[in-house]
DNA sequence: TTGAAAGCGTTACCAA
DNA sequence: TTGGTAACGCTTTCAA
């Protein structure tokens, strides 16, 4: 059932069966019911791309997943991230779209769904510290929003984070107050941006607190099980072993424990593991403090607050962010478009 | 660019230069190179709706995920099934959405994909034993196939399944040939289909031992590592503990390896673990027996396979599928479709 | 080998 | 408050 034989069987014109089904003020109110009732009766649904090619839009925003990410859809952040976010468009009317590309292809990706016109907008996971796609975006127009930050880029572009520097601190200065003084950071790869604030915040509380940043207990590589196993064992083996080990990631976490029970140590009593996926606070003079807290429905929030943002900005591209901007425990919401015009 | 500015800077009609593009043989060889050059050049891409709306097709495949289904996103072997699809869907033109809906609202998001033409096929996953679904798309005339089977189904339907039975079966024997007789299994929710085909397996090789099943060594949970947990510390706990644990879901054995260490045993010496998604063979007989064999790229290879099964089965409805069925070691694919016409 | 023109199912402008 | 009609950007039939 399409408009054209629904508007005949209510002897409308399609004009005013299409007005009364998008809620313009203009139908009188026993029209639209009769309208809706037909509708709804015959089951019609208005096609989505006769309805794009009208309107010129396709409410549809894509995700593009480069082979290399690919493990990160292991993660379970990711799904987290993906489904808030796929729901909050639905919530707005929009679909969720996925391309998955080889390495390298990225950029052709981009312009692949911008030239067809097969997305609204897209949605940008795991910036680098410099990350050529956000100026690739501006170049071509295609309306995007960052999950994550991109340090080296100048350019304004909306995002929303976690606050990775401030819970990799509270979680070192934790550890510390335990009595610890040779902490292990077993990171990810240092070029993708979260990675290096995660370092910046374990770093400076070493600083704050005095003690030396010993690079031999710093170890960056990508968040796979076999990787946090050797990266490890390599500490464990080394003369001046950790005490206490914080781990970026919960992938990387399954290969240090691992590692660990090879080892022949006890988790807990011999050496002391703390994971970004733990929901961890713990007393400090009387209070309590927060380190991770709940990171994934965090994760879960950002989603869908980016997809709003993004949505948002493509309604009324120079308009302000009509958003209320959160500044919450782990979340940081920003947004640092151009000035309304 | 659009076709129309395309072909005015041509000086060629709209119909040629589509037909150029889309290589038709009745253009001239000198023409077609022309078209193409010029297209290059200027970057054109044709518009995804238009194409859409004259065609009839939305060259887009749906994966439908409900929220009850939302962990299986945490699962690896989801993101490899992905992958896999969605790699062999652009390979044929296709595109890939997701649609995430809450629990019960499944029905609704078919019927809606279908009706707004979004989609002009969706993939099934983590079918039950008796699935609805099936039933319901065939009614509504959206085609689709599914990775996994449906035991209680008796309509006709495209899927292709990862061999869950022989290799349960194949574990077992491997267990019992070590010198196990008291071996747990722990599984996920037997009303999916695959979970009882793994059930299946391990008490038929049980059986074919003359070993008796016995029912407090089985147990059947959601596959999270909390369950694992609590599953594995229940049968650690009986007053007759296994030997031996085969584990369904490398999700749940996260919970599993905790009870264990908890527990204070030692896995490989106090108790043997096997995981689905282990990369396990053995010798037997001087034969290499292959038993869990890279599960992972076996799921990656099943969705690549099944998405070539739907597009076909879209293109030519009633065509014998054109497909090479494989049998390998765990991937058996296989189309019971109806007769060609 | 090429082109004109009629769809595809909507929305949106302009009249009535 | 309603309707006629021209887009939207492509494919496809029919003619030339």
């Amino acid at each position: 059932m399409n408009l054209k034989q629904l508007a005949e069987e209510l002897g409308l014109s399609q004009t005013t069966v299409s007005r009364a089904l998008n809620g313009y003020p203009e139908v009188s109110e026993g029209t639209r019911r009769r309208v809706q009732e037909a509708a709804e009766q015959h089951n019609y649904r208005p096609n989505t791309r006769a309805k794009g090619l009208a309107t010129g839009r396709s409410m549809m925003i894509g995700h593009v997943i480069p082979a290399s990410t690919q493990h990160e859809m292991v993660n379970p952040v990711f799904g987290d991230f993906v489904a808030g976010a796929s729901i909050a468009c639905a919530n707005r009317g929009y679909d969720t779209m996925f391309t998955r590309v080889d390495d390298g292809d990225e950029e052709a990706a981009y312009r692949s769904l911008m030239g067809k016109g097969s997305v609204d907008g897209v949605i940008l996971q795991v910036p680098k510290i410099h990350d050529s796609r956000i100026a690739l975006l501006k170049r071509i127009g295609l309306p995007f929003a960052v999950h994550g930050r991109s340090s080296d880029v100048t350019d304004s572009y909306n995002w929303v984070d976690v606050n990775n520097t401030s819970a990799f601190r509270r979680a070192t200065e934790f550890l510390i107050d335990l009595g610890h003084r040779r902490i292990a950071l077993i990171n990810g790869l240092e070029i993708m941006d979260f990675a290096k604030r995660r370092r910046d915040g374990y770093t400076s509380a070493l600083e704050a607190a005095g003690i030396a940043v010993d690079p031999s207990l710093m170890s960056s590589e990508e968040m796979t099980e076999v990787s946090g196993h050797h990266q490890t064992r390599d500490l464990l083996e080394s003369a001046t072993p950790p005490t206490a080990i914080l781990v970026a990631s919960m992938i990387s976490a399954l290969g240090v424990r691992r590692a660990i029970e090879e080892a022949g140590l006890k988790m807990g009593k011999d050496i002391s593991v703390i994971t970004h996926d733990d929901d961890l606070s713990y007393l400090k003079n009387g209070q309590d403090v927060p380190i991770f807290t709940a990171t994934r429905s965090s994760v879960r929030n950002a989603g869908s607050i980016l997809a709003e943002i993004l949505i948002d900005s493509i309604a009324t591209p120079l308009s302000p962010p009509r958003h209320k901007l959160l500044e919450a425990e782990l979340v940081v919401g920003r947004s640092t478009g151009p000035a309304p015009a």
